[in-house]
DNA sequence: ATGGCAAGCTAAGCTTGA
């Protein structure tokens, strides 16, 4: 089985593409973030063509996220409050950033992580409160499913060799201490880096600024992560970055990354 | 230190992204 994970920036700009992508490559299931649709405009059929169910939670211009799958999926949700409860969440499901779903024994998170714009605004305080509450979530549902996969976009570069130069990103949103320890005390709950299982090199990206040619420089960032439970890590025989889109025309910013099991 | 590019919304320029 393979999960792929793409933060497409806009399903509606990127619709032929990822047709294209999963013509060469039908994975199982495909994660998708920043959809910037609303549900109604979503462009479900040509992804249903292709033998996708098709799964979103989205909302208008922002954030949004879905995921399709070959298979039919259980138990869809959208949003942290099915497990935590409306009194927990309070306002943080108005932002469409996680949608989950369980194929085969597999409970898979789609996540899109907020970016937090700088450190010390508004919004980065809004994405450590947001991590928290996903801690909370995640320690639920580890309770409950041995095989979870938690993907997306972290918007969180883990480590020093994650970035091209950490040296002048150290205190850039992203590389902040805070979110970093805020990501390590999510991990510590028994989730592992699928990519790093295979590969312990740097260089390895899955964003680039358009600005700037930062792609042809593969000055990168590695935000789109898998983390899997100790159960399912053990399955995993392959994680791979997919370069091939981000070389496209009007590519969105983010590449794929695919996991095998 | 700053801007650089792209998408949505909406109809010129702002907001957001990371």
């Amino acid at each position: 089985m393979k999960i792929a994970t793409w933060n497409v920036n806009s399903i509606r700009s990127r619709q032929q593409q990822v047709i294209e992508w999963l013509q060469v490559n039908p994975v199982d299931v495909l994660c998708l973030q920043e959809t910037k649709v609303i549900d109604q405009d979503f462009p479900r059929s040509p992804f249903e063509q292709l033998g996708y169910h098709t799964y979103i939670s989205g909302q208008k211009s922002y954030n949004g996220v879905a995921i399709f799958s070959l298979s039919p999926m259980q138990n869809i949700s959208s949003g942290f409050s099915t497990i935590l409860g409306a009194d927990v969440v309070g306002d943080f499901d108005i932002q469409k950033r996680l949608i989950t779903g369980v194929i085969d024994d597999i409970h898979i998170i789609n996540l899109y992580v907020p970016n937090g714009a700088s450190v010390g605004s508004e919004k980065y305080y809004y994405k450590l409160d947001w991590l928290k509450l996903l801690r909370k979530y995640l320690e639920n549902l580890l309770d409950k499913s041995p095989k979870l996969c938690v993907c997306g976009d972290f918007n969180i570069v883990p480590e020093d060799r994650d970035i091209y130069n950490p040296e002048s990103h150290k205190n850039s949103v992203g590389l902040s201490k805070p979110e970093r320890e805020a990501l390590q005390e999510i991990l510590q709950l028994g989730l592992v880096d699928a990519f790093r299982q295979f590969t312990s090199a740097g260089g390895h990206y899955s964003w680039w600024d358009y600005r700037a040619a930062a792609f042809p420089h593969n000055h990168g960032w590695r935000i789109d992560h898998h983390y899997l439970s100790l159960p399912l890590s053990q399955k995993a025989i392959s994680c791979i970055i997919d370069q091939s889109p981000r070389k496209l025309a009007k590519p969105s910013d983010h590449t794929p990354v695919i996991v095998e099991f």
